[in-house]
DNA sequence: TTTTGAGTTGTTCGA
DNA sequence: GTCGAACAACTCAAA
């Protein structure tokens, strides 16, 4: 049997600018690519019709077919992942095994096992930084303790950036490496994993020029194609952090602040990952929540009552996205009007975002709910109709998601907003007083 | 150690 | 319509 290394794929499904699968392929052994979907997160997916594992599987498919050209071949596993690996160890010669550093808390402990099922197999196993510019400690104060407010962490990050953490992995000139097989296998249709294909509209894995140049002035309307829509890209790593920083550094600073708030609720996760559970200023869990079950449902089906709350939920469960600035308003809809626990928000948001990121999606909603690292003061209460006016002043994006808005009687508001503003106001004041 | 300036995205009120 | 202050104080980060 000849001596292999494995690459594992997890959130990184490119070839290309992809730094542990450049090392893989540089250290001398025939790389063998592997993918395993993972039983235990798929089983708690509740919608059979997930669109991000039809995602998933379709760049696989993709992965797969690319390795096949190049003589190779991609391992796709289902199963457990100690029992996948302990299989994977048996089968091959591994003497080395490649990963990209994941920095949420279940992919750490799981990726702490495999290493020691890895180096009890007798293999060395390799990590690198790649889903993010600066990670972990590489951003600190002076006194090398995390950061915890964005201002100072952004001037730190922007001061250290250079050339360096930004050049890329050229994957495609060592090619040639990777392990080469005589007939690759064919991929199990995604039924085998009990899902199904969705027919869904994926955004490109690229964005205009024109977007991020505009994207200061065009960010903040909705009805607006101002945003890159990349986020399901950097999820799952099918395009290079690195190279779209190199373009928001040349392009627009704002949108290379979008990149940092990334990096940073990156950071923070790894850093406090206390907060995938519960708020990162821990007196904020005195507030007392409503936890109206009967508002919640109105909140995710759209039916507040407020054109642009509704029209927001209706976007994301219709379409798997919502524009960010109407996700800032809905989620303080939630958490203040409502005071209803953010936590059950961000379940939702969990459930339906296609773009759908632990870290920054726990950081935007502790963040709207008031009791983030860089919190909103918990007095600023979006109010709706405002928002409105100065951001969907016409109501395109609003009769976009509600055809019948302004052909019928608008429903009477689930809660009116003088009465919610110094409700929260309160019960927030209170809370906090304890 | 002390001091100082600042802190993603807002709203309301009153002049 | 426009503008500044209040909202609540506190903590963070750096000098």
């Amino acid at each position: 049997m000849k001596d292999i290394c494995v690459f594992w794929f997890r959130r990184d499904l490119r070839l290309s600018d992809n730094c542990a699968l450049f090392h893989a392929l540089n250290s001398g052994l025939p790389v063998l690519p592997i993918f395993i979907f993972d039983e235990t997160i798929l089983e708690k997916l509740e919608d059979k019709n997930d669109k991000r594992v039809d995602f998933i599987y379709q760049n696989i498919s993709y992965l797969k077919n690319k390795l096949t050209e190049l003589g190779s071949d991609l391992i796709v596993e289902y199963g457990n992942v100690e029992e996948v690996w302990k299989n994977i160890l048996h089968d091959y010669q591994v003497k080395k095994v490649f990963v990209n550093h994941d920095y949420e808390p279940d992919a750490i402990n799981r990726d702490n096992i495999v290493k020691d099922i890895v180096n009890t197999a007798g293999a060395h196993y390799h990590s690198f930084k790649d889903q993010c510019v600066f990670e972990k400690d590489e951003i600190v104060k002076d006194d090398g303790k995390p950061y915890t407010v964005f201002t100072p962490y952004s001037k730190k990050w922007k001061a250290k950036l250079d050339d360096f953490y930004l050049r890329s992995f050229p994957s495609e000139k060592y090619f040639n490496n990777f392990f080469k097989v005589e007939n690759s296998t064919p991929l199990f249709p995604i039924e085998r994993i009990g899902f199904i294909k969705t027919n869904a509209f994926f955004p490109v894995a690229d964005v205009s020029k024109n977007i991020i140049q505009n994207y200061s002035l065009q960010r903040d309307f909705p009805a607006i194609n101002g945003t890159s829509h990349l986020g399901i890209h950097f999820r799952f790593g099918t395009i290079s952090i690195r190279e779209k920083a190199r373009l928001a550094k040349s392009l627009n600073e704002t949108w290379l602040n979008e990149l940092i708030w990334r990096d940073f609720y990156m950071m923070i996760l790894f850093q406090f990952p206390h907060v995938a559970k519960s708020a990162f200023k821990k007196e904020y869990e005195q507030i007392s929540w409503r936890n109206n079950e009967e508002e919640f449902y109105c909140w995710c089906e759209g039916k507040t009552g407020y054109p642009i709350v509704d029209a927001g939920m209706r976007e994301l469960n219709e379409t798997g996205f919502m524009h960010n600035r109407v996700r800032m308003i809905v989620a303080s809809f939630l958490s203040k009007h409502l005071l209803i626990d953010w936590r059950w928000g961000e379940a939702y948001f969990a459930k339906k975002l296609l773009d759908f990121d632990l870290s920054a999606n726990n950081g935007g909603w502790q963040w709207a709910a008031g009791c983030g690292t860089d919190a909103a003061p918990y007095f600023r209460v979006f109010n709706p109709t405002l928002q409105t006016e100065k951001f969907d002043k016409n109501f395109e994006y609003i009769k976009k998601w509600l055809p019948d808005f302004g052909t019928i009687v608008y429903p009477k508001p689930i809660v009116e907003h003088i009465f919610a503003r110094n409700r929260c106001l309160e019960v927030y004041k209170k809370g906090l007083s304890r």
